[in-house]
DNA sequence: TCTGGGGTCCTAGGACCC
DNA sequence: TCTGGGGTCCTAGGACCC
């Protein structure tokens, strides 16, 4: 027995030329690129031409020279969203954002009050529609997997009701691609093997799917397939870490610009961080050299902070390191991710030392860390620890 | 394909502990 | 001073998603 189809994945669709083409009459029936160097978004109508999410920005004018390109405006994308999740929650208080213009929302329980998931679908996008005068497209079917597939089929401006007994008949025939997971790479893999389908996929044995595609993704998509997918509606979440980027093009920088820019990184992210009441332990230097190279820098704190000041530190105190790197290859990129983040409350108790005190000391335990290594020195501040006492003896990051 | 910006999750090795 | 297995934390990288 297999249960019902009781969840709901509602996705807005071209959600920001959607917005721009609902603000401006002018664009409507037109096709809408939104962003410049990259596609953002593209409406139907650009998507007709070939415009893809992500494309180089020359490419798709070239595909599309009468398309208006429009830039972003991220306030009213944000705006839009959060009138939609509104309507959302007014729906059901069991609703999974999963980002800025889709949602996972569990209707099972409303019946008595609002009709089946199929009724329920029917009036969420009615409402979407009038209310935030947008198009959405939902999938109803028993997980949250094959909801999130169902949306996608029915795009544009949707619905389709994957029933428990039609599961196969609906996900078998579809390419792997489909699969939520399943990107360049894994497809690439698959198809070397011959493997085009779900159904073929679902056909291997687990294990043969793991050594293909390494232990969790293998065994992940390999259930996926076989219309296994437990994961619930979770309402909970909350995001594990922030960050800020900054393409920079391919002129050469001075390592004081670049200081300037990593400044407003940090300083913007933050003030997010207070914003949300969080803290973080561990920040992370994203660069791309001038050959498109990705590396990462990270470092973790003793404790968690909050603090521009000692954001910034540790943040300076990776691009240094970097800097020879930098220096040799050239850099297009740099940006900033915040992780481990926690809620504000575990931050460390304000102590009564002043700020340049404050960071003389992180400085010389860092010094240490560096001499010692950072499990010598964490091992230190454990033993440091009284065991009555919740705090370390040591000085903490405000 | 001359390449944004925001995220998630997994892997793997080294260091360390029990 | 030879050896094992299990677990956590940190760092770096990679695939993937919207």
């Amino acid at each position: 027995m297999r249960g019902e189809a009781t969840v709901l994945h509602a996705d807005l669709d071209a959600f920001y030329a959607s917005v721009e083409q609902r603000d401006d009459p002018s664009l409507r029936g037109r096709p809408v690129i939104v962003g410049g160097g990259v596609v953002l978004s593209a409406s139907y109508e650009a998507k007709a031409r070939g415009v893809r999410t992500a494309m180089g920005g020359r490419q798709a004018r070239e595909l599309c020279p009468d398309a208006v390109v429009v830039p972003p405006r991220m306030d009213a994308y944000s705006a839009a969203s959060k009138a939609v999740f509104a309507i959302f929650r007014d729906t059901t208080p069991l609703v999974e954002g999963l980002s800025i213009d889709e949602a996972f929302l569990e209707v099972g329980g409303l019946r008595r009050l609002a009709g089946t998931p199929e009724q329920v679908a029917v009036a969420l996008r009615a409402r979407v529609r009038t209310e935030a005068g947008l198009a959405i497209s939902v999938g109803v079917a028993r997980t949250k997997f094959l909801a999130k597939v169902a949306s996608a089929v029915s795009k544009p401006d949707g619905l389709l009701v994957v029933e428990p007994d039609r599961e196969e008949e609906f996900l078998l025939p579809l390419p792997v691609e489909r699969l939520w997971g399943v990107g360049a790479v894994t497809a690439e893999k698959l198809h070397r093997l011959g493997i085009r389908t779900v159904g073929q996929l679902a056909e291997l044995e687990s294990s043969t799917a793991e050594r293909l595609l390494g232990r969790a993704a293998g065994a992940h998509l390999h259930a996926l397939a076989r219309l296994r997918d437990p994961r619930p509606v979770e309402t909970a979440r909350r995001r594990g870490s922030i960050g800020s980027q900054r393409a920079l093009g391919n002129g050469p920088r001075t390592p004081e610009e670049l200081d300037v820019i990593l400044s407003q990184i940090i300083d913007r992210l933050a003030q997010r961080l207070r914003d949300g009441e969080r803290s973080c332990r561990t920040v992370v230097l994203r660069l791309r050299y001038g050959d498109y190279a990705k590396a990462t820098r990270s470092r973790t704190l003793r404790m968690p902070t909050q603090r521009t000041v000692v954001l910034l530190d540790v943040a300076r105190a990776l691009l240094s390191a970097a800097a020879p790197e930098i220096a040799a290859r050239g850099i297009t990129l740099i940006g900033i991710s915040l992780a481990q983040l926690a809620t504000a409350d575990a931050l460390p108790p304000e102590l009564p030392i002043d700020e340049d005190e404050g960071l003389r000391l992180d400085t010389a335990l860092d010094a240490v860390r560096d001499r010692f290594g950072a499990a010598a020195l964490s091992r230190a501040a454990q033993l440091g620890r009284d065991p009555g006492w919740s705090s370390p003896i040591l000085p903490e990051h405000r």
